[in-house]
DNA sequence: CTAAATTCGGATAAAAATAATCGTATTTTT
DNA sequence: AAAAATACGATTATTTTTATCCGAATTTAG
């Protein structure tokens, strides 16, 4: 149960697209039809990263989505921190222990928040552009 | 969305635990008491190691489960095939490339596939041993 | 031989998370 | 004023995960 989600996984597209489109405004529309994505949720998801600081947009006619960084300087982890609700390979794993029932005779918690970080260590270090194939 | 099953979660915590009560067969029952599981969803996982043949099951009274195997020589990864269903980080990057729709236009395809290897890895590389507490 | 403790297996149900959609409001350009 | 967008909230649908239930088969012990 180690997958991305659609909402990263459309970003990751939809982001490289707006790259490469980096000199006008990109719109919801244009992007989910050249990427044959589901509109209103690629729209949706768009939103929040502008929300979060990772696209600027621009309303009304001629508006649109533009990039406020370079993909390269975008790395799969903020996608997941901006996108997905929880990001934790196991609920026990947050800094409380408050987690559940067992947190008294539970053996794993501290190794497995190290597994954690060796993950999140990968997800840090890909860049949107690092997914990018270049034929 | 990057997060272990409670399946695997529980299997790693049970297979600690029959690690270190080698000496006899352990049921289902001891083992969901002791670390506060649910029995039946316990019970079922258990089966479906024995039948990947991560363990041994003997039937009837005085039954119960043992390993097959040291802790140390099973991994993250051998829990991970045994007890999910998907484990690729997004649909696509399976083999084939019948995935989806998008294959002709799909630039990320390839170097997600990469990605995913280097989360295997780690998993690959991480034993139950490993994750185990010893204060 | 019977009863009890177990694993085995299939089916199903409940809960949670993800993905997708809809409707309306607001903004901006022409 | 009309059109083309984003913004926002609500809701629904779908899928996946988690959990439970029931009855059968097996083995041990008395
Ligand atoms: S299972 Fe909750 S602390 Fe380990
Ligand atoms: S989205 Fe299906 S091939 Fe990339």
């Amino acid at each position: 149960m180690i997958k991305l989600s659609k909402k990263v996984e459309y970003a990751i597209m939809a982001l490289q697209y707006i790259s490469e489109n980096s000199s006008k405004t990109n719109t919801a529309k244009e992007i989910a039809e050249k990427l044959s994505l589901p509109y209103d949720f690629l729209s949706k998801l768009l939103q929040t990263l502008m929300k979060k600081g990772l696209l600027v947009s621009q309303l009304g006619v001629k508006g649109g989505y533009m990039l406020v960084k370079q993909i390269n300087e975008i790395t799969v982890e903020d996608l997941m921190n901006a996108l997905d609700e929880r990001s934790r390979i196991v609920e026990c794993a947050d800094n409380d222990g408050s987690c559940c029932s067992r947190t008294e005779i539970c053996d794993i918690r501290s190794p497995i928040m190290n597994l954690q970080e060796q993950i999140n260590n990968i997800f840090k270090n890909t860049t949107i552009a690092n997914l990018k194939n270049n034929i």
